[in-house]
Formats: C-alpha cells, structure tokens, sequence
DNA sequence: TAAAAACGTTGACTTTTGTCAACGCCCTTT
DNA sequence: AAAGGGCGTTGACAAAAGTCAACGTTTTTA
C-alpha cells in the first residue's frame, strides 16, 4: 500500500522528491477491522496515520456515552489527535474505523527524526496541518450559521460521498444532531 | 509596539533567534478604529496580523445578515483568514476590530519571503498553525457534544476573560446561540 | 448635552430539536 | 435457519432554542 503514499506525496510536492524513500521506509502498515479503536482517548496519540484504504471517525464521548462526531476522514488523507500527538498529553479524542482500514502509521519518534533531517517531510506536515485547519474552520462556520437543516444541505454539496458510505446514525452524528432528527429532515428534502 | 512580537517570538523560540531583527523590520503597525473592518469578505486576506493590542471577531454573515462568530482573538494572538491567504483565493470572512486595535501586519509576499529566507520564521508560522487548528479543534468538539447551556459553562472555564470584556451579543453569537437564549440561560447559573 | 442608536432583559408564542417507545428490516453470528 | 443486535423510520410528547415585541438602560454620535 505504500505506492498511494508515494503517489499521495508526490501529487504535492513533485516527482523529484529528496529523502522520499527514506520517508517511506519510516511508515509501517497497519490493519485495522470495522469497528476496531486506533486511538482511546486518554492514551497519547502516538502515531499519525496516512489512511490508504478506508475510513475513520474521529469521536468524543459525552456524559451520557454518546459517540460525538469531531471528524470523519477517508482514504488518501491524514488523521491523528495532532494535539495530543504533538504535544505528548493524553488524548482526549478517539479515533475508530468504521470500515476495514489500511493505514500507514509514523510513529511520534520517528516523525520527529523525519522532521529534522528530510527538509521535504517539513512540508508534507505543514500541508497536513492546513488541510485539517481549512477543514475546521468551515465547519465550525457551518455550526455557528446553519440549521439542522442547513448543514445537511452542505453535507450533500461538499462530502457528498459520505451520505450514501456511512451509516445515518454516523452522519447524524457528525451533523451534532439526533438520529431521528437527521431522519425526518433528510425526509424533507 | 513591535516589542511587544519580539517578546511573543522570543518567549517561543529563545532569546537568540536568528534573523529576528529582519522579521521584525517586516512588519506594518496598523491602527484600527472599534467597529472597523480589517477584512471584508470578498477580498483577499492579503496580511497576517498579530495582535499588539485589542480584540478581533472573525465572522461570517448568514442569509439573514447576521454576523455568525467563527472566532475571536484577542492580544498577543495571530489572526488571519489563513484559507484566503494561503491560496490568495477571495475570503469568505470578515474580520472585524471589537475594540480600538493596533495589529502587525506581514504582507503575502513579505511573509513568503521570511519563510524562504528565515529558517526561524517557519517555525513560528508553524506554530501558528498549530494553535489555531488546536483551538478549532476544542470549539468543534463543543459544537457537537456540549448543549447551549453546557457551551456557556466551558466558556466560563476555557475563556473566562472574554465573558467579561465583550458583549453579551457577541459571547452569543460565538456560542452559536441567540442573545436572548443567552441572556435567558446566563442567569440560570 | 440632547437625540439616536444599540444593548440587555423579559414575556408570549412558535419552531426546532431531542427523547422515548415501537416496529420492521437487514445483517451478523452461531 | 434461527436468534439477536443494531439500524432506520415514525409517532407522541417534552425540552430547548428562536422570534417578535416591548421596555429601560447604556453608549454613541451629532
């Protein structure tokens, strides 16, 4: 699974990248069954993973033991308590796959040794780091402006794929609305 | 004022930072009135600005022209539409000064050439982007898992000072909630 | 300083959303 | 194949939040 790693790097950042293979050489694959935790929160985010084949739910439980929904991401894309990862605290987010998943893992100690002596990798983080910020401020703009209704709509415009991939229950929760509510407005539509 | 970003860098990165004094030579002091637009949406978040003095309401307007809070930043913060600068797309935000401001400006092609000549000053960037992702990361993770009311409690705990220092219209609309819902539930506490 | 505008609170009412329960369906799993 | 569990939908009701309006207060601004 590492050639979509590869090819995942050098969409951005060109063919001729310096260090690469030694980049590459650093992430070990790891499998993981629908349902499986990568993370548990109160562990410290150890790793940050490159999701090669399916997809993942970032959550926090709440006091009655609902599954809140901060993110869901799929393949060819990033995902880590990046708060916890990099500062070393305990995690206070969980991170589940909700399909099988292949992911490509770096290892906090090895990230750090990339960071110092490939330039290039440098970049691939920072890159992650703005994807991921960019991703949070529209949804953060999307809580604070629309109805229920509303963010269902812009599900449908900017992640389409995810309604008909995941479960209701899933879409709801990453809406930050019930099950039944998602249901009957989906309804209205 | 420019003590004041050498200080903030310094508390950072050390006391002997490279280059510092040719990033500091870099910056605009600008001066903004309360209620003044520092980015309208529409135009290119062409500065970043670090915040000397003041406070900052990022906002975007809904379809009935109210100003929906993505975030407020007061001194010694970075503020920027980060998306829009980054991509010189048009921003989507406003950026507004809440109180009498005095802002350090870097200016696009300034800031390119600091993180291509300034080996310190990506470093800074980079921890821009850490803690501003860090924040959106906690402000999502209210949005899905805490009621309005519970909202207002972290508020009080994470941000206390903000409570105090700006109007109930704006704490309001950066809950995401109506002034009158906030009014209505501050006084169940 | 006086007028105007904005703010904060409260009441009455509406709309939105959540909760609990029931039911059928699909999918595992044994 | 049968049993069990989870999922998706719907109904009935409760709770939460929004809207509109009014009013006194504070803050701006002319």
């Amino acid at each position: 699974m590492i050639h979509l790693l590869r090819q995942h790097i050098q969409n951005r950042l060109g063919d001729d990248v310096e260090g690469l293979d030694k980049v590459l050489a650093t992430f070990e694959e790891r499998h993981f069954k629908r349902g499986e935790l990568v993370l548990k929160q109160g562990d410290c985010c150890t790793y940050v993973y490159y999701i090669a084949t399916g997809c993942l739910q970032v959550f926090i439980y709440d006091a009655d033991i609902n599954e809140n929904t901060r993110d869901i991401v799929t393949e060819d894309n990033w995902c880590a308590d990046l708060t916890s990862f990099g500062s070393g605290q305990p995690s206070a987010e969980n991170i589940k796959a909700v399909e099988p998943c292949v992911l490509l893992a770096v290892s906090r100690p090895n990230f750090q040794q990339l960071m110092q002596t490939v330039p290039q990798f440098d970049k691939v983080y920072r890159q992650i780091l703005e994807a991921s910020y960019a991703n949070s401020v529209y949804r953060i703009n999307t809580f604070v402006s629309l109805s229920a209704l509303d963010r269902i709509k812009w599900l449908m415009d900017y992640r389409p794929k995810l309604m008909s991939r995941l479960s209701n229950k899933l879409i709801a929760s990453y809406l930050g609305i019930s099950q039944e509510t998602f249901s009957r407005l989906k309804a209205k539509i």
